[in-house]
Formats: C-alpha cells, structure tokens, sequence
DNA sequence: TATGAATGAGCATTCATTCAT
DNA sequence: GATGAATGAATGCTCATTCAT
C-alpha cells in the first residue's frame, strides 16, 4: 500500500470496508476477527487501526457500504415499473442479499445499541428508503394506480416492513417462492383501489 | 435418582433459563458471560453446566423460553376479540417486549444458523405462530369479517411479518404510535372485504 | 451396589481397580477422568471416594494390579521352559501388553516421583521381578545352560532392561518381529557360554 | 516482514523451548502451565502463542531440542573410544540426563501417541541413534574389536534398548553404580568375540 | 505508513473433590 | 452406602488493541 497521495487513504479505507463486509456477512461480526480481516487483505492488523479506531467503527462503516449497496437495489427495482412490477423486482434483489444478511444485518441491531454512530446510520437508512417508496407510491397516487384514499407514508413504512418480515422469513427458512407470494398478494391487497 | 424432588432438577432450570434470559436480552449472547448468568443466581459457573452442557444450549433453552412467552401472548391477544381489536393488543403486547428483545432476537438469529437445536426452536415456533393466526383468519372468515377471497395462510404470514417487520422499526428507533398506526391501517386493507 | 458385608468392599474395590485399569491403559492418567470411571462403573462419582481417597491412590492400586497381572505372565512364561523358550514366550506375552501400556506405563514413572505408595510399588516390582529372573538364571547356571562365569544378578538386571527397553521400542513403532529378533539374539549372546 | 532481524524469531523460540524444557522435566508435561512458562520468560501467555500454536506444539519442539542435546552426547562419549571406554563415557553422560528426564520422557510417549508431530520426532530420533550405534559397530567389527559374527543392526538395537531400560532402571530408584555396572557387563558379553 | 511483537483482559469449559441428604 | 448438586481452582486459548521500530 501507497505512503503519500492523501485522497488515496480513502481508497484504502473502502478496500478494508469491502473486505470486512464480505467477513462480516459470512461470519457475523463476533465471529469475525480483525486479523482475519487485516489477513484477507494481505496487511497487518496495525494497518487496520490506522483507518479505523477500532472494530465497531469499522463496522459502522461497513453498515453504510452495505446501505449504499442496497439502496440502489431499491431504486433500481421500481425505476419505469409499475407497484407490482416493481415490488416483485425487488423482492428478487432483496432476496440475493439474504444468504449474506445472514449474520450481518441482526448484529447491526445489536450493536446499534451501543454505537451512536452505527445507529445513526441505520435509522437514517430507513428514513431514507422509507420516503424513497413513500414518492414511489405518490406518484402512483396521482396516476389512480393506487388508491390516494391512503396514507402514502403509512403505507409505505408497511410496504418497508412487510418486506423487511419476508425476508427475516426466508432467512430463518421460509420458502423462497412462498414469500414472494405472499409478497405480491399482500402488496396488492394493500395498494389496491378499493372501497 | 434424586433423593426427593425429581421435578426439583427442571425448576432449577427454569430459574437458569430465566437468569439467563434476562441477561441476554439486557446486554446479548456475547456480551453476556456465563460468569454472569451463574453470579445473578448466587451459584458458580460449573453449576450451569450440570444443567446445560454449553452456552449455546443455554441460550437455546432461553429462546424456549423467549417463545413460550411470546405464544402466549399472540393467543390471548385475539381471545374474544375481532380482528381489529385484538390486533390492537396483540400490537401493545409485543411492544412490552420490544426494549427486551433489543439484542437477543437479532443474535438468535444469528446463532441459529450454527446450532440445530436453535433453528429447529426458532422454525417451529414461526410455524406455529403462523398456524394460529391462519386459524384465527380462518374463523373470521367464516362470520364475514375477513374477505373469504383471500387466502388465510398467505394473510397469515404476511401478518406475521409485518408484525415482526414493524417491531424492528420500533427497536431501531421508529415511534411505537407510529408503528401501531401503520399496523391497524395496513391489516385494514389487507384484511378488509372489498372488491 | 450392596450396603452391608464387610468383605464386600474388597471386591467393590477390585471392581473400581479394574474399570480404572481398563480406563487409565486406553487414555491414560490425565485423560481419563473420576467421573468417567464411575459412569464406566454406573455409580456416581463420590462413590468412588468412599473407596480411594483420591485419583492418584486409585492410580496406585490400578498399578498395584497390572503388577499382579505381570508378574503371573513373567513366572508363566520360563516355567518348565530352557531360558531361549522361555525367554521367547516371555516376550509374546509382554508384547501382548504394549497396545495397553502405551499411556499407563509412562504415566505411573511420573506420578511415581510425587506419590509415595506408587513409587514403592514399582520399585518392589522391579526388584522381585529380578529376583525371579535371577533365581531362573541361577537354576540354569548349574545345569550349566548358562556361563557360570555370569553375575546371576547382572544378568537378570541386564535381561530387565533389555525387555523394558525393547518394549518401548515397540510402543514407539518398532516392527514386533524385529524387536523379537533382537531380544533373543541379545539373549543368547548374553547367557551363551563362551570363552 | 521483520524490520530488522529477520532470525530474531528463532531466536525467540529457542528461549521459549528452553524455558519450557526446563519446566517440563521438572513438573512434566500436564504438571506445566502456559501461564508458568510465559511467566518464567517474563512474557505473557499469548506471547507464546505467537510462537507457537498450542502447548502440545511447543511440547514437540522441546522434545525435538532434547534430542539434539542427547544426540551431541551420543557421538561426543563415543568419538575415539573403544566400544568399552565409550559405552562407560556415554552411561556416565546419559545418567545426568536422568533426574531431568524424569517426567519428560515419559509423557512424550504417551503425548506421542496423539500428536503426529511428536511421534515423528521421536521415532526418526531411535532411528539415527541405533543407525549412530550401527556405524560403530561395523567400524570396530573391521578392527575385529567386536565380533562380526554379529548383525550390527541388531546389536545396536539392542544396546540401545539395554540403556533405555537401565536408564529407567535408574530414573526407578536403581543405584547408578549398579545400572553402570550391569551396563558395562552386559555390553561386553554382548560384543565379545567369542565361539 | 506499516510491521512484528507483545499485552491485558477475559472466557468457556473441565475436573477432582465435597456436602447435604 | 450412595447420590445429586455444587464448588474452587485452574487452564488453554482468543482477541482487540498498542508499541517500538
């Protein structure tokens, strides 16, 4: 690794990020060690510390790639489709994250309690991609595809959970194909123009 | 053979699991040491493991444990209720356990990918869950409460998780009037007769 | 287990030496534990302390019995045999004891500098078993099979030491036939009459 | 990379082996704790563990260091001696040895029947002692000092089967005179030229 | 900047042994 | 005489973290 260019630290900081992500969802964080990190990266645990003050800020830093990762997921999903379209792509991205949120995304929980910085991130996280599907549904709204006789936030924090749900299902077993009926069938019950 | 009390042995156990429980729920699996567990019991630690052979069996037994309260609520939340009512409480019920599962049903999950005992626990209970709310849907349906058009197993689920996604909101920070807001009006829709 | 007959504890006793025997020669001193002992006994554990007060004297008794045992096997084998027969049956026997001895012997040498009866145990061992083979070589002296030139007493310490010796060559690897080889060959130049 | 002394390490390693050498024939192998050996260095326990995986590695480096301690002797009582005056030189050097031996050789048996590691040590160290012996003997088989009647091979074995036992003859309470006595006797029947 | 080495603190687990019954 | 339960004391080992270089 380079001793000069100071930009450059920032590149280095992602490479540590993306490899202690790929440990952490594969082996949770407890499980995983700075040195298995600093060794899947060809370094010295010393280094590690010299970007992060220490593991959990790492972690936190990992958390926000993991968002970043997915809140293009989200976007992507639901770009020029329509609700149900768009739902059901992205109940098939999400459903590719699942092997790996394995251990990760119940830790973040976990230490989010602990670390202000990690749950800052997290909360900001939801917020986020709550008011990204509360638009989603507006402008649904305004075309007549959704019923405007709802609550676009209310629906979409239960759009967020129900799929956050899902797929703690599937983690813990669920079938996959089963959950994404359950999915569509629910979303569409939920969305749909009714009396 | 014990010399007077068979049962005695199975009551020592609840009062471990209990410990234990309240200790990993306050501050998780890793963070709680076995130390602790038999320190908040007045014993030493070899005393827990004439009872249970490891942490993690211990901490199996806790998510028994964890389930046997949590059945007990979901049954007599809709007790005598209809749908909206008891989803009301069913809904506050679960809240109380909120600041408590903070750690512990994150890293459930997590060990449950490693120990058999653990998933088969975690499995059956959302089975189980699952199956009484379909059977509570399934009686509503029949009085017309409930659109007999939908499929009570799918409605079920999706139930399920909805409540479980809405909790993790609660426990990362979202505020319980809102979750429970989103809560009635979402099972509205969904459970809703309608065209 | 009965609770009377005073003699009876004698043979509890013997019963104990023998499962710890079995248990000490396939694992070991340290890695065999009192709790299996008594499992491999079906008792409990304090039962065993009603008879040994402690491990190492169960160990010294252990060894007290493999004493016997050997010494059976040593008289057996020259009686109404020259020293070459004799010597040969001697060694298919001990042979017969090496897949056993493998952890006990070493480990008794040990315990041996700290426990008293155990030392004293096998330092009698070794000094009858010369005394055995001494009274053999001196009996074969005088029909003159053996050099009379020969100190019966070195002879026998020699013939001692080369069987030990060879026995845990063998307990390391070495071929049995081999290790057969030498000790009669050894033998015959030792006791031959020559010049 | 080291910064500076790339043999450093070794170095380091030696002493580890050394200090634990010293506490292993003192107290023997389960006797010794990872935490006295670190504290005899005045380091900390998992200083050790940079060195060396585990007890039973370090236990197989000590062995294989007391081999090379024992190897020098071996040809060092030999080198231009007479078998005679050599076996005496080399029963005196291996009698000091004695009272450290004590608890060492005998758990590295029952250690080797686990450890890979150590029994390929200990095997491949009786292996080029006897081939030692060997050489010798056909040397002075050519001098006609020894009998060439005799296979060296099976000479050797027997020799050093002969010190071996006597040796724990010793390390069992025998009068060292008396072990260096018999050794010297039987040695010289052994390879006396004879009829 | 990065490294080799070291540390402090801890942790699950084991086991011989002892009570109260 | 025997048991279930409990204990005290270790023990090997791990890991995040920090220095000297």
């Amino acid at each position: 690794m380079p001793r000069i260019i100071p930009q450059y630290r920032e590149e280095v900081k992602q490479k540590i990020v993306f490899a202690a992500f790929t440990l952490f969802i594969e082996k949770g964080y407890h499980g995983t060690t700075m040195g298995e990190i600093a060794e899947s990266l060809g370094v010295t645990k010393p280094a590690l510390y010299q970007y992060f003050p220490g593991k959990e800020d790492l972690f936190a830093a990992v958390a926000e790639h993991a968002r970043q990762e997915f809140k293009g997921t989200l976007e992507r999903a639901y770009a020029g489709r329509n609700i149900r379209d768009g739902s059901a792509a992205l109940f098939d991205a999400l459903l590719n994250y699942v092997p790996q949120f394995n251990g990760m995304y119940s830790e973040m929980l976990l230490l989010a309690t602990r670390n202000d910085r990690l749950r800052t991130v997290l909360v900001q996280d939801r917020t986020e991609d709550i008011r990204v599907i509360e638009r989603f549904i507006s402008r649904q709204q305004e075309t007549g595809l959704i019923s405007s006789r709802l609550d676009p936030r209310v629906l979409a924090v239960a759009c967020d959970a129900l799929a956050n749900g899902l797929l703690m299902d599937v983690l813990m077993g669920m079938d996959r194909d089963e959950a994404k009926t359950v999915w569509i069938a629910a979303l569409e019950q939920m969305v749909r123009v009714g009396p």
